[in-house]
DNA sequence: GCCACGGCTGAACACGCGTTTAACGTAGTG
DNA sequence: CACTACGTTAAACGCGTGTTCAGCCGTGGC
């Protein structure tokens, strides 16, 4: 994805046409379709990656390892300006996302365990802007970890159902305006919610913990 | 679902399987292990839904009444603490909740129409509660209302690519337990995030706002 | 100049799966 | 009793698709 292709070696040609495939059309994509994005016959594909379910494997790797580089690119800034800022290229990476979506819809096992690393990340973070002063305490971090993630991979989700359906400008063509759309729609929302919460006294979280305390000593 | 199979018409048999079947193993299913589950031929099932996407399309909209009847069920039961109470039948229609997971990871339109008609819900709680005065006011009530059903959409997918790889406590079996075992580790989460927030200052949010002034005028 | 070799192709094969079709049994009806 | 209608089934058809195979073509070595 940062090459622009052309002169890249047929493999890797054929890899980003897969990545940009399986995340526009889902894993169903026939071979053919890969390959004749890719301009080679099908035939090829196969021959450089053995299989459909190893191509799919090499897409995984290298989404994640590209993921992984942009994550810890991303480490380094810090101040909530610059975190921010990190928004205006978020187009840049809209087919990783897209796949990364499609994988996660598929349910591997590799998609659980990128969906892990991603707790374990924002754990980290959280635990750093705690230490900050910049994010509140917790009484269960890995489930505030677990929640936050959640919600990005439901938004990433709604937002491929909107393409799906063919909402916004551009119909199902470029995943990267349904994701655009989708952070100007609900980011404020969510700084708002992550800002001054949702509940103005602590009834519902009382109740909670009540009816936990209930379960466990009836 | 409510009737304990047996007795039933084929055709409903056939549906009940088919919605199980679909949301366990996704909608490559094939016509012929959904017919085996409801101990018909798979020639039966095309000669009453006409086909296998006619099929999908009789179970969309068997899910969603039943939802629907579901809510409306809700509804009534207002105070914290009943809907707190709630979760204890959530087990009852897990079955239900993973053929929503499958559709929306699908991607189908009927999807798109479901989760839109949760935000809308979501939309009216919210304004009732903030009403009520049990719920902050938001400088963007739709855009909050999408955050919430993403959170919640986020939470199925997790849950259902834990049950996919196998983790907890019955591998890949039982749909309820994942869920269950994922309420369980992230509601109390949730609820401090709702509570509490996840600041400790509005930074970040005055970032954002200022990046979207500067956005609009550069 | 020629030979070998690896990237590459188009056609053919194999198979899973949705769908069709012909037939069978049974209940209701005259 | 015959006859129709309908629920049901097993076998067959056809299509989409992953994969294999035999061969072509350009390039580098001898």
């Amino acid at each position: 994805m940062n090459v622009r292709s052309e002169d890249l070696t047929a493999r890797a040609r054929i890899r980003d046409a897969a990545v940009a495939r399986f995340g526009r059309d889902g894993f169903r994509a026939p071979v053919r379709t890969i390959a004749q994005d890719a301009g080679v016959s099908a035939g090829l594909v196969i021959h450089h990656f053995g299989s459909k379910d190893a191509l799919r494997a090499a897409c995984d790797e290298h989404v994640l390892t590209v993921i992984r580089e942009q994550k810890s690119a991303a480490i380094t800034q810090a101040s909530p300006a610059e975190t921010i800022g990190l928004l205006a290229t978020v187009r840049e990476y809209a087919p990783l996302f897209a796949y990364i979506v499609r994988s996660l819809l598929d349910g591997g096992e590799v998609a659980a365990h990128f969906v892990d690393g991603l707790v374990d990340d924002a754990a980290a973070y959280l635990a750093a802007g705690e230490a900050a002063g910049t994010i509140r305490p917790s009484v269960d971090p890995p489930g505030r970890a677990r929640q936050v993630i959640a919600t990005q991979m439901g938004l990433l989700v709604l937002a491929q159902l909107d393409a799906a359906a063919g909402r916004g400008t551009a119909p199902t063509e470029d995943p990267g305006t349904a994701i655009e759309e989708l952070t100007s729609r609900s980011m404020l929302a969510g700084l708002e919610l992550y800002t001054h919460g949702l509940f103005t006294d602590t009834g519902y979280l009382d109740a909670y913990q009540h009816f936990r305390q209930d379960k466990e000593k009836p």
